[in-house]
RNA sequence: GGGCGAGUGGCGGAAUUGGCAGACGCGCCAGACUUAGGAUCUGGUUCCUUCCGGAGUGGGGGUUCGAGUCCCCCCUCGCCCA
């Protein structure tokens, strides 16, 4: 044994014996059970970071411990590869998408594999590699053919600089994330899923989640499932109907205008010639507007009157119809009823245009003033001018009107949700292209599922601007129709990245499959997830794409269950000077700190930072005012380590695999009684995700044996050799290597990854004296150390012999003395 | 503006159920060993103090024998939705 701790070499040497005992690749194997754990994988960028490092340190220890106790554990792992990074990097610097992809996965696969986690890279999942995208492309098809898929013309986001349509997630603040110009509505044919069918077994699946509050919260919202009535006006004058949808139609008679979404199609109809112009002008300066923009409050209400007057079905009146940039197509209708005493934002438009303000819900006990008001009376009460429904408290006025509305056939009760349709397409090259060809004949035709995959072209031009890159491939665009064999050209975009991580958990279960997307009896072995973890900002997108792809596939017959992950954690952020650690934002790659300090330093130092749920601040370096590339506090995860190593250098010749049991002086009781206390900490902390205490348990343990060895050891001592073997068994989670050094240093033949979890005594982890705090009234003023089991009378009276208590007590009267057996006496005097 | 979460020493943080506030670590201070120490080992380290004690978990109030923990109001920060 070396006398010296040398991360550098014993790392890649058990890093080495690892891979060639295969330990960590997985198989089906019956007579265990399994456990499928399951980090988000990464996008390749370049560089691993610290944000990343927690979470997949965090999986490891997660991954180890479910080993050591006896577990079938699969832990796999691959690339997000597809995306627009590689896309931007091949515009600016002339680089294949695909090169500057692959090259990055290789540069992060060792910064992984210098960390030593237990992946199985023999499952590794690529989603660029054609042998993943065919099967995205064979999904497609089955949901365009079973319904789910379908193509609707629908305004998008669009960067007039970069001429393209962004994702969601591509806007920030309402501008381009790539040029900062502002991102406007445009009109696009694209492909579409029909999620807003899952949108009730979306949260019906909740109830069976272990899954953090707070995202189950946000799904809930983003989903935004809302209760309301749907129903006719006719328009003076004309003969067409205006639908409109309302959560309150209690309110009804307080209206007194209506508005349509500019793009609203009746808005042509009804416009009168005199107010043409007018409602022109608004409709593009609306055009001009991002989404964001015309949904927050603080926007300025902007409208036109139409000219046209709409009849209220309830009480005949004739109010204005106008259009305003506040109401949005995609929601319910694209029209609404106005009723401004009581939704905020038909209350600042009203005071804006000069309309009417008419209370119909009357809080209790007070009147409103419709003139005095200064915000709109959104909360339920008593209805007013009413007529018929006048004096009904609003909810059951709610019920009561919508049930009217139904009998006369002018109206029924919906159900509304926030949730859209999940648009697929998108105008980019580096992505799975849809499988989609166009005849001019026979119309949109998939291609056949022999013809699969439709590989990505490389005769593509990546300008950045202009239409979809793969339109500028002629080789690619130009195609025959599978149905007449005449010419058609295939769809120009690709999909939106989320497609590709919405299966790829299942695709690891059998990833070398070439017949299918996957083999249903390994995945039914492996699926569900066990145990899920990533970060907390793919809540409301991947999470919930996820879980609607597996339900669409469990109704097409392919999984035989609905929820994807049984349980889920998220890993805190990491921040540098208290911006989010990212790419963009300067990154701190791992290497420095394992080159100087080792791998295992590397995973027990993130994750000792802070707890693992909570944000962990990196720190900056006073000096270039960056973050560290190597933090100080490192520091004291070295020393542990160092101390844990010479520790067992300086005594290895007292161990002994025979412990001592019976008879032993009192300092060995109390070492064991500290080595099966922490035992219990340890497994305590891990199953509850605390793993910085779990690490100051360990190196409080250590502590203690350097008290217990004080002294010199002599040889065979039982209590030192059983709390050495149980803390290296106990590290072997967080730091394998140095774990699996000392372990077969201590003459181990058996490899320490499968060595079963250590198992606590409680006879040996209990104490059999307790320290009882006395308190005069709740202030702490002398301790007793009593036997365990001491009666509440004897505690007393112990107490109240007390010098120190005497002394506080004083003249005082005792008024009353509170005994909480095992824990405190709380004397209370006047 | 609404929802969720957080606020504890110089710093990161600990405190299963309302029961000794500050575990563990960084930093700092002292001692030992040493030719030497940015190594190692040992001890100390919330603040104030006249050394008796007093104050103390963002601020203010409350419940309780007892509050970092529970309740109400306010301030600050983070995330999500607007």
């Amino acid at each position: 044994m070396s006398e010296r701790y040398q991360p550098g070499e014993i790392e890649p040497e058990w890093q080495r014996r690892w891979s060639e005992a295969k330990l960590h690749e997985s198989r089906e194997l019956r007579d265990r059970p399994k456990f499928y754990f399951l980090d988000m994988f990464a996008y390749p960028s370049g560089d691993l970071h610290w944000g990343h490092l927690r979470n997949y340190t965090i999986g490891d220890v997660v991954s180890r411990y479910q080993m050591h106790r006896g577990f079938n554990v699969m832990h796999p792992t691959g690339f997000d590869a597809f995306g627009l990074p590689a896309e931007n990097a091949a515009i600016k610097r002339g680089i294949h998408p695909r090169e500057w992809t692959y090259k990055n996965i290789a540069n992060m696969e060792s910064q992984f594999r210098a960390m030593g986690y237990s992946y199985d890279w023999s499952r590794e999942v690529i989603t660029c590699d054609p042998a993943y995208y065919r099967w995205n492309q064979w999904f497609f098809i089955q949901f365009y053919k079973a319904g789910l898929a379908y193509k609707k013309k629908s305004p998008v986001n669009w960067c007039p600089e970069c001429q393209t349509a962004l994702a969601n997630e591509q806007v920030v603040n309402a501008a381009c994330e790539r040029c900062g110009t502002a991102v406007v509505k445009r009109m696009m044919e694209q492909w579409y899923f029909r999620i807003t069918d899952y949108a009730d077994r979306l949260l019906e699946g909740h109830a069976k989640l272990d899954w953090p509050e707070d995202v189950i919260l946000m799904q809930r919202n983003w989903i935004g499932k809302s209760q309301g009535v749907e129903f006719d006006w006719q328009i003076d004058g004309l003969s067409d109907t205006l639908r409109v949808f309302t959560t309150r139609p209690d309110t009804v008679f307080g209206v007194t205008y209506m508005v349509l979404a500019p793009e609203h199609p009746l808005v042509d109809v009804l416009t009168t010639a005199d107010h043409r112009a007018e409602v022109e002008t608004l409709r593009q300066v609306v055009a001009g507007m991002s989404e964001i923009d015309r949904t927050s409050t603080e926007q300025e209400k902007l409208g036109a009157f139409t000219g046209a007057y709409a009849i209220n079905p309830m009480n005949c009146e004739r109010v204005p119809v106008y259009i305003a940039n506040y109401v949005m197509m995609e929601y319910g209708t694209g029209a609404i009823m106005a009723v401004p005493a009581h939704d905020q934002r038909d209350f600042e438009f009203a005071r804006k245009y000069g309309l009417p303000v008419r209370i119909v819900i009357a809080p209790e006990g007070t009147d409103l003033n419709p003139d005095a008001m200064t915000e709109a009376f959104e909360a339920a009460g008593n209805m007013v001018n009413s007529g018929t429904f006048t004096d009904l408290p609003s909810e059951e006025g709610w019920v009561k009107i919508a049930a009217n509305m139904e009998t006369r056939g002018i109206g029924k009760r919906t159900i509304n949700y926030r949730l859209r349709d999940w648009c697929i397409s998108r105008q980019r090259y580096w992505g799975t292209p849809i499988p989609m060809v166009y005849c001019d004949t026979c119309g949109i035709q998939p291609v056949p599922e022999d013809q699969l995959p439709v590989l990505l072209p490389d005769d593509v031009k990546f300008s950045g601007a202009g239409e979809s890159p793969l339109t500028t491939s002629p080789t690619f665009m130009q195609t025959t129709c599978p149905q007449c064999g005449g010419p058609a050209r295939r769809d120009a975009d690709t999909m939106d990245t989320f497609m590709d991580s919405s299966w790829y958990f299942l695709r690891y279960c059998s990833p070398h499959e070439n017949q299918a997307a996957f083999d249903p009896e390994t995945v039914r072995y492996w699926m569900p997830v066990d145990q899920y973890i990533g970060g907390r900002e793919h809540a409301t997108m991947h999470l919930i794409y996820a879980r609607f792809f597996t339900m669409a596939l469990h109704d097409l017959g392919l999984v035989d269950f609905n929820e994807p992950f049984l349980r889920l954690f998220n890993q805190g952020i990491v921040t540098a000077g208290g911006k989010k650690m990212s790419k963009r934002s300067g990154a701190v790659p791992p290497n420095d700190v394992v080159h100087k300090y080792g791998a295992d330093a590397a995973r027990l130092f993130i994750l000792f930072m802070a707890p693992a749920g909570e944000r962990a601040e990196w720190g900056t370096d006073p000096e270039t005012s960056k973050p560290y590339s190597v933090p100080p506090g490192i520091e004291g995860i070295d020393r542990f380590l160092n101390r844990l190593w010479r520790h067992v250098y300086a005594n290895r010749q007292a161990f002994t695999a025979a412990w001592a049991s019976g008879e032993m002086p009192a300092s060995a009781r109390n070492l064991r009684r500290k080595t099966h206390q922490t035992i219990d900490r340890v497994t305590a902390d891990i199953e509850r995700f605390q793993f910085n205490t779990a690490i100051s348990a360990m190196m409080e343990l250590l502590n203690e044996m350097y008290g217990y060895t004080g002294g010199g050891l002599h040889v065979s001592d039982g209590a030192w050799s059983e709390a050495i073997e149980t803390l290296v068994r106990l590290l072997s989670p967080f730091a394998p290597h140095i774990a699996c050094e000392l372990w077969t240093q201590l003459g181990f033949a058996t490899i320490l990854p499968c060595a079963p979890w250590p198992a606590a005594d409680p006879a040996v982890a209990a104490e059999d004296s307790l320290e009882i705090p006395i308190q005069v009234n709740g202030k702490m003023r002398d301790k007793l150390v009593v036997p365990v089991g001491t009666d509440n009378a004897t505690l007393e009276s112990l107490a109240l012999a007390s010098e120190a208590i005497r002394r506080t007590i004083g003249a005082g009267t005792v008024r009353k003395v509170i005994v909480v057996p095992g824990k405190l006496v709380n004397i209370v005097i006047g």
